[in-house]
DNA sequence: AAGATTGTTGCTTA
DNA sequence: TTAAGCAACAATCT
């Protein structure tokens, strides 16, 4: 699942990519995927170029030379973007031939939403086996509509412990629901929110009122050192994430929770890692060091 | 082979 | 007005 990490791994990879090329053509295979005005989608795209990229919690915002107009995506839960220079391959073949740096997967292929292709023969494209990632382009006003939704970014500076505090003042959910909130906090999803709370030693059920203040410093350095360790490793692969170079993420082999039900808890190695449902998803988290 | 998987929206309820 | 809880969505994996 693409979080904030997967997300900006993927940002920081499009970014050397595509920017300032020329988009000679979009080919759109899915029109459900597009989210605006499918006939303006096209051609607000064709003929520009992506002059930016940013990331605002788990959204991709691609600034276009045609002023005033964006392009955002969201991969929800399967959504891919990636990137390949060069030619096609044959169909039917294999598309890294081992001269190149594109990605072992043949592309197109039967979950391919969007292909970008660009003048130097480079193409981006955006797979989305569930169906769920959407892309929409929208003006300035509209993109700022979206944003101000959004909570927090983590990672930025203005992210202080004393607004943490705030943010947690008259809530009254648990911590993991809390943490999973796009409102509050921008790019949590499940892997994270799990993690976190196992750096933090929290039970995920804990009420968000009853933390004390050593609870709540435990929770805000755990979210910033998570996820900065997972943009170190490129995020998070367990099912279908891949970045724009088409490589799986690095967390995987550091996740201390997250699909580690039953095994022995590696912090304290007396608990068992537990597993059940909280905030409607799949929770996990350690029977004996986590309070 | 039915249930689990998960990010977001939209509905209902408080 | 704001928040909490939950079903719905899709297509695969277990």
């Amino acid at each position: 699942m693409p979080e904030l990490p997967e997300v900006e791994t993927i940002k920081n990879d499009l970014k050397q990519k595509i920017l300032r090329k020329k988009i000679e053509k979009v080919d759109l295979k899915l029109k459900k995927t597009v989210k605006s005005p499918v006939r303006n989608f096209v051609l607000d795209l064709e003929g520009n170029k992506f002059t930016n990229i940013k990331r605002r919690g788990k959204l991709l915002i691609f600034n276009l030379s045609q002023k005033n107009k964006y392009l955002l995506i969201h991969l929800r839960m399967t959504g891919q973007l990636i990137y390949q220079k060069g030619k096609e391959t044959t169909a039917g073949g294999h598309s890294d031939n081992g001269k190149n740096n594109n990605a072992i997967i043949d592309l197109p292929n039967k979950h391919t939403r969007i292909i970008f292709y660009f003048s130097d023969e480079s193409q981006l494209f955006f797979n989305d086996l569930r169906r769920f990632g959407v892309a929409k382009i929208v003006n300035k006003k509209e993109l700022r509509k979206i944003t101000d939704d959004f909570g927090v970014e983590p990672l930025e500076k203005d992210f202080s412990l004393k607004i943490f505090k705030n943010l947690i003042e008259n809530k009254n959910g648990n911590a993991k629901a809390f943490l999973l909130n796009q409102k509050y906090i921008a790019g949590i999803g499940n892997i994270y929110a799990d993690e976190i709370l196992f750096e933090a030693k929290v039970l995920p059920g804990r009420k968000i009122n009853s933390l004390d203040v050593k609870e709540i410093k435990k929770i805000y350095q755990a979210i910033k050192k998570i996820l900065k360790k997972a943009i170190k490793y490129r995020g998070t692969t367990f099912y279908s994430y891949i970045d724009a170079r088409g490589q799986k993420g690095n967390f995987t082999k550091f996740l201390k929770v997250y699909k580690q039900e039953k095994k022995k808890c590696l912090r304290c190695k007396k608990g068992i890692i537990q597993k059940t449902k909280i905030a409607g998803r799949g929770t996990r988290y350690c029977n004996k060091c986590q309070k």
